[in-house]
DNA sequence: CAAGATATTATCGACTCGATACTATCAGGT
DNA sequence: ACCTGATAGTATCGAGTCGATAATATCTTG
């Protein structure tokens, strides 16, 4: 498990090996996801129900989130509605909007999570190893994200807009001028604008 | 671009982001390849037949390399050769075996290849994190192949049945016992074995 | 030469995905 | 109050993926 550092340099002529396992893991990870009756669609959006905000956690939100349009995302919704795992919830103040909410059923499913496998490989890193490539992969995040203008997430917390908490369990979003339950300070949002000198994904 | 070591551990408390982000970035590449009038998984074939050696350069050694179905795979192959960025010629010996072929066209466009900005993303990384991204993601592809099932792939050169270079300009395969031409080395083989000490992507 | 393994293709149904069009609602200006 | 434009969500369409199954042709082994 300890890493020879000698011999590595030869490789690196060629890094073009980093990219192609990049490209491997994101397959194998996509691959693992047709499972428990969802597709990997359906699973990215289980996920990201469970972690957006209040305001983000709608069809809209999500099609920011994965990049793809709100049609798609619309129909990926009202199949895991289908399902069972995702409720459709009227937003009293702008009839336009619906907000998402997971089930009990959902949140059981998460719990099954096939990526999970990821995560217990991720955690058999040496912990250097897993520093490095917590910088490595945010500085290719962040690189992706401008070249390829896709918005970028974050957690309140770390956002520009965050004003801290009130009294009584919420918190202020300066954006939305409105309040929110301390619950969402560590989930996901689309209007997320890096804090000086933060950014969503780097750390 | 210098990497602060002191801002880091902190994170390192929920390594559930690294997920994340591997996460991410395979989405965004995967967006990225909906261009040039193919699809992710026509784009994935496409670099296989590129990269491939010859005798895994068949509809079979697609299907494993992407972990699909032969018939996915020979559907995609069809839409791939109609509009002409591979052909697909007879194997004299075997007849029930088509090799895969890569057209000029094919080649032209695998240099528009939309993942060659994730190549230059990683170009920009320190050294250091290059070689320790190199690592972990060895280490993560192997743990992923082993818990996945999913076939191993390397080059012939680090492969076990690789008997070195014969006159002429070809080199052995011990498995199929035949001769190859050299300009395979560098590619990819669906019979890959490790050698001893070594993994198809490990360095 | 028979039996089984292997390689490929064809077909079916369910579904994703992007594109487009459409409806409903909100916000700002006159 | 009205018009205009922006915004949120849904429906629909065609192309194509994906897994499953079956069919066909060919090789290999006994």
């Amino acid at each position: 498990m300890a890493i020879n550092f000698k011999k590595i340099p030869q490789s690196i002529e060629k890094n073009e090996n980093l990219t192609r396992m990049l490209d491997r893991i994101g397959r194998m990870a996509r691959g693992l996801q047709y499972s428990h009756g969802l597709n990997p669609a359906q699973w990215d959006s289980l996920r990201f129900v469970a972690r957006a905000n209040q305001p983000s956690c709608t069809p809209g939100g999500l099609a920011a989130f994965l990049g793809t349009t709100k049609g798609t995302a619309s129909q990926t919704l009202k199949a895991l509605e289908k399902k069972g795992y995702v409720r459709r919830i009227a937003n009293k103040s702008d009839k336009r909007v619906r907000h998402l909410a997971i089930t009990e059923a959902g949140e059981a499913l998460l719990r099954d999570d096939p990526l999970n496998c990821l995560d217990i490989a991720v955690r058999g890193l040496a912990p250097e190893l897993s520093v490095s490539l917590s910088s490595a992969l945010s500085h290719l995040c962040g690189e992706m994200q401008s070249r390829c203008g896709s918005t970028e997430f974050g957690v309140c917390t770390r956002c520009g807009h965050y004003e801290g908490e009130t009294r009584g369990g919420t918190m202020r979003c300066g954006l939305k001028s409105m309040e929110l339950p301390c619950t969402d300070a560590g989930k996901l949002c689309v209007s997320f604008k890096p804090d000086a000198g933060n950014c969503g994904s780097c750390d």
